[in-house]
DNA sequence: TATTAATGAGTGATCAATCACTTATTAATG
DNA sequence: CATTAATAAGTGATTGATCACTCATTAATA
């Protein structure tokens, strides 16, 4: 124990927005370095590459943010609410933080190959909560990859309109429309349509 | 006219492969050049910069993807019928050409701005037609951009799967479905589920 | 032969990464 | 408590490699 770390947490906030905004290979370590306030050597202190900061920050985030998505599918009780939870879970998080949003869900396929052969992405948990509501007989009996695109899909295209100003406001607020059309899309009955969800937008 | 051009079709090519494996910022331009058979010069003979190059491919083949859209949608009589045919064309052009699907759709948004503020995206031809649904009572009244955003979302999405091996064979194959989903989402009565269409997966 | 495409060695700029060094902090000693 | 040794964070000039781009020259066509 010598001195404390002080500057890493900044290296890479700084990393993530540029990373974000210029891609990784079109961002420069002395860019990351001027914009953290911070000498590049102490870059190389904590991170082997620049590849590697920026698979350290892609991990340990989506890491988090899957465990959360984890968390609320878990304390939702039936297949309907949550899924609109889960897309709750992206909007909130767009909401509080754009730039980690779009470095987790729209930048760099780049790092993707890098994660465990048995991590649980965000499409692949959508496709454990589908197959359980197709055996309940709540969900339609198509591909579940084709439901789970249809989900992801939109939430994600959402943000880029966002992103691109096609779309304003808050997302969240968009959250339970969402839900109830993409329910509307792989609900077994038409019955869905109708039932007034409050999960979609609260917790 | 003298010495007639033969090299620049290659090198069109070669740098949308490469662009869409590695970005653009990751690509060299020797590696253009090697990969093209051409040299380096070559290159700067056609195109005045590297980004003016991903710019050029960019901006002729999303004019030229945009009006076979454009026409697919006129050939059709009905809302529900020009959104699978829509549909339809995404999914041909990713069976026909992966790399340049890639390119138009799923890569680079740092070529986006430079489209001309009146060039018409797909997201703006789909909302033209919801609109037009929306007014003849066929579609749900919800932001269109909301709407567009579950079809859009849905097709990239799809294709990212296809893309990771999530989903495997022709994307033309699950237009139907994919078509018919959207539209159980985006339908005013829920009459549509049962519809039986044809024009998904035709021309 | 006049014209233009194609070439590839060459160029200065910029890149990621390094390393000898400084500074801040804790632990150990009297 | 005062002093010092040990440790690790932080620094920034430096480096060799690589980058986008140029230009004098050669090759191919009308």
């Amino acid at each position: 124990m010598a001195r404390p770390v002080v500057k890493r947490e900044g290296i890479e906030r700084a990393a993530m927005e540029l990373f974000v905004a210029k891609g990784i290979a079109g961002t420069t370590t002395r860019e990351i370095a001027e914009r953290a306030g911070a000498a590049e050597g102490t870059m190389y202190r904590h991170f082997k590459t620049k590849e590697d900061l920026a698979w350290e920050i892609y991990f340990s985030q989506l890491t988090s943010f899957m465990e959360s998505l984890r968390a609320t599918a878990a304390a939702r009780p039936d297949v309907r609410s949550k899924l609109s939870g889960i897309v709750s879970e992206f909007f909130r998080l767009y909401d509080a933080d754009p730039v980690l949003y779009s470095y987790l869900v729209l930048a760099e396929h780049s790092l993707l190959w890098r994660l465990p052969k048995d991590f649980q992405t965000p499409p692949a948990l959508l496709v454990e909560i589908l197959v359980e509501g197709q055996g309940a007989g709540e969900v339609v009996k198509e591909d579940p990859n084709l439901l789970s695109a249809l989900i992801m899909g939109t939430v994600a295209r959402l943000t880029i309109f966002r992103v691109y100003g096609r779309v304003t406001g808050e997302l969240s607020a968009r959250s339970e429309a969402v839900s109830r059309l993409c329910w509307r899309a792989i609900c077994k009955t038409s019955a869905g349509n109708e039932s007034t969800d409050r999960n979609g937008g609260a917790g």
